[in-house]
DNA sequence: ATGATAACAGTTTTT
DNA sequence: CTGTTATCAT
C-alpha cells in the first residue's frame, strides 16, 4: 500500500467507522476450505486469537499462510473489522507477499487491513500526531547514506559510521543526548553524545527525520501522551507481527504500548534464524517472549514443507549445538531423498570451478536456472565465483550489493526532486548544486552556506534573494549567471509538478539534461539504465496515483529497497542473509571454514554463525552442496583453512554421505573430545541419524556422538 | 576547481 | 587484492 492511500485509509476509518461483518455463510464455507489446508499445529495458531501468542515458526513450515489465514479468520470468522487489526513486517517484500496472501483469503468486501512494515507504520503515525511534539509533518525521511552525510560535516575525525551506528544505538535505547554525554566514560563517547545532539539539531531545523525516528518519535508520542496512547491501543485490537527475532528492544516497547489495553499480540518467529544480532535485533525478545507478556500461548509449527528429509536432518544437527533456543525440531514431510554432499577444493579457483561445473550439470539436465543458488557468509567471496561461473558460462544475478535507490545517479535524482518539493532543503542542494558542474567547488559552496546560514535564510533563498553583484563576492561571474539559470529551472518545475505533474519528468530531464552529463563516465550504459528506470518508476507512480505529489512519492520510496528480482534465465549468488526467506531447488553454500563460516572477528556470536548456517541450509528444497577449501586468497594475501566445525556438527564429513555409506571413523582412529580429551575410536554404532562412537579415553570408556569429537 | 596519487581499511545490512 | 578517502599538485 503506498503512502497515499494509506493516508487516505486512516482518514477514511476515521468517516466511516467500521465496516460490516460480510455474509456469515459465505465466510463460514471458505473459511472451512482454509481450515482444510492447515495441519493441526497451524489451525490451533490460527484459532488462538486473545491474548499474547507466539508462534514459533520453523523454516519452510508455513508461517505466511498461517499468519495470513488467522488474518482471514479474525476478519471473516470472529468477525473483527479489518480496521482494528495491525500486521507488521520488517521489508517491504514481505508485507507485499502477505498482503497478495491475505487478499486471496479475505472476504472480498471488507476493507483491506493495515499491514505494513514497521517503518511505514511509524511513518503514518507522525504524519497524523507528529504535530504533538511541535513539528511539521511535512517532514522529509533521510536514508542512512544522508544521515552519514550530515554526521561527516559535524565532526571530522571520529568515524562517521562508528558515530551513526551509536547514535543509532542511543535512538534505539531511547537515550537522548543529554543522557548519552552524561553516561559517557570515555573521553570519545563524550565526543560522539556531542555529535549527537548536534545532528538531532539539524534534523530538527531542516525537519527531517531518520529510520529510527520513525520508530522513536512514534514510541516517544505513545509514551508521553496517555490519551493517545489507549486511544491507539484500542483501535488496533489485533496486532500481530511477523520475524519477532528480529525486533530490537525499542520495537518490544513500541508494541507494549500499542497492546497497553488487551494484549492481543501475536508474534510469528523462529529464534533459530536470528541473525541480526549484530544489527541489534535482541534474540531474548523471542525467547523471553512469555516473560515480557505473561500468560502466553506458544504454538510450535515444526512441519517443514521444503526440504527432503536428508536436508533436515543435516540442518537440524548443526542447530542442535546451540544453547540459547527455546528448541524444536523439523520434521520433514517429503521423503529422504538426495545426500547432501561436501566438496572440497585446493582453493577458490578450483572451488568455484567444482560448483560451476556441478550447476553446467544440472542445467544441461533441463533444471531451470533460476531453482539454482549459490550463498556465501561474505560478499569478498563472490569475486572468484563469478570468475568460475563466467568460465563455464553460467549466467547468474547477484542479489543484493549496491542498492538502486542507494546508486549516486539515482540519488542525485532524488536531491533534484526534493529541492523541487521544498527549495529550503540544504541538505539536497549541495548535493546537486554543482551536478551538472557549474563551477561550483567545495570552497564555494562552504561559503555560500555559511552566509545562507548567517542571513538565516536557507541557500535556496540566500542565493535568489541576492544580487549580482554581492553573489560575485562569494563565487566567480561566470557561476553566478549558472546559478540564476539553476534557481530559475527549479522554480518552475516546481509549477510543473503542481499543474501537470504528467510533464514532470520530461522536463526535469530538458532542463538539467542528467543523462547527457553521465555520458563518458564509467559504466556508462548502466547509470543511464538507471535513470530510465527511476523515470519509469515515477510514471508508473503518478498512474497508479494521479493525485499523489512529488513529496508523497519521495517519502515512500526512501523507505523502500529494490525488491522484486525479476525472473530470468541466470541463476542466483547472494550472500546468506540476502537469503533469508527465499527457497531454491538446488542450493550451493561455499566457503565452508573456519574463519569464514563461522566469521571469527570481535563481536562475532558462534551460535549466531551457527544460526546463519542454518538459516543457509535450509534454504534447499531437493539438493544441497557445501564446499570448502585448503586455502583462500583474502585481503591480499592467501591463508590456510581448515573446515568448518559446522561441517561436522551437521553430521557430515569429507566426501559426504554420513547417511548410509561409511562414517568417516572406523575402529583405531584416534579423536578429541572437548571435555574428555583425545582418546581411541573402539566402536562404530548408528543412533538415530548420526554416528555413536564408542571411544577409549585412557582407559575410560564412553559411547559418545561422532559430532561431539574431532579427528586427530 | 579539478584531477592525480598516496594511504588505508576490509563481515553480514530488512528500513 | 580490492575500493574508498585524504592530500597534494596543477
Amino acid at each position: 500500500m503506498n503512502l497515499a492511500s494509506c493516508c487516505h485509509f486512516f482518514h477514511t476509518l476515521v468517516k466511516i467507522g467500521y465496516n460490516k461483518t460480510s455474509n456469515a455463510m459465505k465466510a463460514r464455507s471458505d473459511m472451512d476450505k482454509i481450515f482444510d489446508s492447515l495441519n493441526d499445529a497451524q489451525r490451533s495458531a490460527v484459532e488462538t486469537i486473545d491474548g499474547p501468542l507466539l508462534i514459533l515458526a520453523g523454516a519452510g513450515s508455513g508461517k505466511t499462510k498461517t499468519i495470513t489465514s488467522r488474518l482471514a479468520y479474525l476478519l471473516d470468522s470472529v468477525g473483527v473489522p479489518s480496521s482494528q487489526t495491525l500486521t507488521l513486517t520488517f521489508t517491504n517484500k514481505a508485507a507485499k507477499e502477505m498482503r497478495e496472501r491475505a487478499m486471496g483469503l479475505i472476504s472480498q468486501n471488507s476493507y483491506p487491513p493495515l499491514l505494513c512494515t514497521f517503518h511505514k507504520f511509524g511513518l503514518l503515525f507522525l504524519k497524523f500526531h507528529i504535530h504533538l511534539l511541535g513539528r511539521s509533518n511535512t517532514f522529509v525521511v533521510i536514508d542512512s547514506d544522508d544521515k552519514k552525510k550530515i554526521l561527516k560535516k559535524i565532526n571530522a575525525d571520529l568515524p562517521t559510521a562508528l558515530v551513526a551506528s551509536e547514535i543509532s544505538r542511543y535512538k534505539n535505547s531511547l537515550i537522548d543526548p543529554k543522557e548519552a554525554y552524561a553516561q559517557a566514560e570515555l573521553t570519545n563517547y563524550k565526543h560522539i553524545a556531542k555529535i549527537y545532539e548536534e545532528y538531532q539539531a539539524y534534523l530538527l531545523d531542516n525537519n527531517l527525520v531518520d529510520f529510527d525516528d520513525l520508530l522513536c518519535l512514534t514510541y516517544k508520542l505513545l509514551d508521553e501522551n496517555d490519551e493517545l496512547c489507549t486511544q491507539t491501543s484500542e483501535k488496533y485490537r489485533y496486532i500481530m507481527i511477523d520475524e519477532y527475532q528480529d525486533t530490537n528492544e525499542l520495537q518490544l516497547r513500541l508494541l507494549q504500548k500499542l497492546c497497553s489495553t488487551h494484549n492481543n499480540l501475536c508474534v510469528v518467529g523462529d529464534d533459530d534464524q536470528s541473525i541480526y544480532g549484530w544489527r541489534g535485533a535482541h534474540v531474548r525478545n523471542i525467547l523471553e517472549f512469555d516473560q515480557d507478556f505473561p500468560n502466553t500461548t506458544i504454538v510450535k509449527l515444526e512441519h517443514n514443507y521444503r526440504s527432503t528429509q536428508a536436508i533436515l536432518t543435516v540442518a537440524n544437527s548443526l542447530i542442535e549445538h546451540n544453547r540459547s533456543r527455546l528448541g524444536k525440531t523439523l520434521i520433514a514431510t517429503k521423503p529422504s531423498g538426495e545426500d547432501v554432499k561436501v566438496l572440497s577444493a585446493h582453493d577458490e579457483t578450483e572451488e568455484s570451478q567444482k560448483v560451476a561445473k556441478e550447476i553446467r550439470r544440472l542445467l544441461d539436465s533441463g533444471v531451470r536456472a533460476n531453482e539454482i543458488a549459490v550463498l556465501y557468509r561474505i560478499n569478498a567471496l563472490s569475486r572468484s565465483l563469478e570468475e568460475g561461473l563466467n568460465r563455464a558460462g553460467v549466467a547468474y544475478k547477484l542479489v543484493g550489493g549496491l542498492r538502486f535507490y542507494d546508486r549516486a545517479e539515482v540519488k542525485d535524482l532524488i536531491s533534484y526532486l526534493r529541492v523541487i518539493t521544498n527549495v529550503h532543503d540544504n541538505f539536497s542542494l549541495k548535493r546537486i548544486i554543482n551536478k551538472p558542474k557549474r563551477g561550483l567547488g567545495k570552497a564555494t559552496i562552504e561559503k555560500l552556506e555559511l552566509s545562507a546560514m548567517a542571513a538565516s535564510k536557507s541557500m535556496f533563498e540566500f542565493i535568489d534573494t541576492l544580487s549580482d553583484g554581492e553573489l560575485e563576492s562569494l563565487a566567480r561571474k561566470k557561476s553566478v549567471s549558472e546559478l540564476r539559470s539553476f534557481i530559475r529551472e527549479i522554480v518552475e518545475l516546481r509549477d510543473i509538478a503542481e499543474e501537470a505533474i504528467y510533464q514532470f519528468i520530461d522536463q526535469l530531464e530538458n532542463r538539467f539534461k542528467i543523462k547527457e552529463t553521465l555520458k563518458g563516465l564509467p559504466d556508462e550504459a548502466d547509470k543511464i539504465s538507471n535513470v530510465d528506470e527511476f523515470y519509469g518508476l515515477f510514471r508508473d507512480y503518478i498512474k497508479q496515483n494521479p493525485e499523489a505529489s512529488v513529496a508523497e512519492f519521495l517519502n515512500d520510496i526512501t523507505l523502500q529497497s529494490d525488491q522484486d528480482q525479476v525472473e530470468g534465465e541466470s541463476i542466483y549468488i547472494m550472500s546468506i542473509h540476502a537469503s533469508k526467506g527465499l527457497e531454491f531447488e538446488h542450493l550451493f553454500v561455499i566457503g565452508m571454514e573456519e574463519g569464514f563460516l563461522p566469521l571469527i572477528g570481535d563481536g562475532s556470536d558462534l551460535e549466531e554463525e551457527r544460526r546463519l548456517g542454518y538459516v543457509a541450509f535450509t534454504r534447499a528444497k531437493s539438493n544441497l552442496t557445501l564446499s570448502s577449501v585448503n586455502s583462500r586468497f583474502y585481503k591480499g594475501r592467501r591463508t590456510e583453512l581448515q573446515k568448518s566445525r559446522f561441517i561436522n556438527e551437521a553430521g557430515l564429513c569429507e566426501g559426504s554421505l554420513i547417511l548410509e555409506k561409511n562414517t568417516a571413523y572406523k575402529k583405531g582412529d584416534l579423536v578429541r573430545h572437548k571435555i574428555f580429551g583425545a582418546g581411541r575410536v573402539e566402536g562404530v554404532s548408528k543412533s538415530g541419524r548420526e554416528f555413536k562412537l564408542l571411544i577409549n579415553f585412557g582407559g575410560n570408556k564412553r559411547d559418545i556422538l561422532a559430532s561431539f569429537v574431532e579427528k586427530l
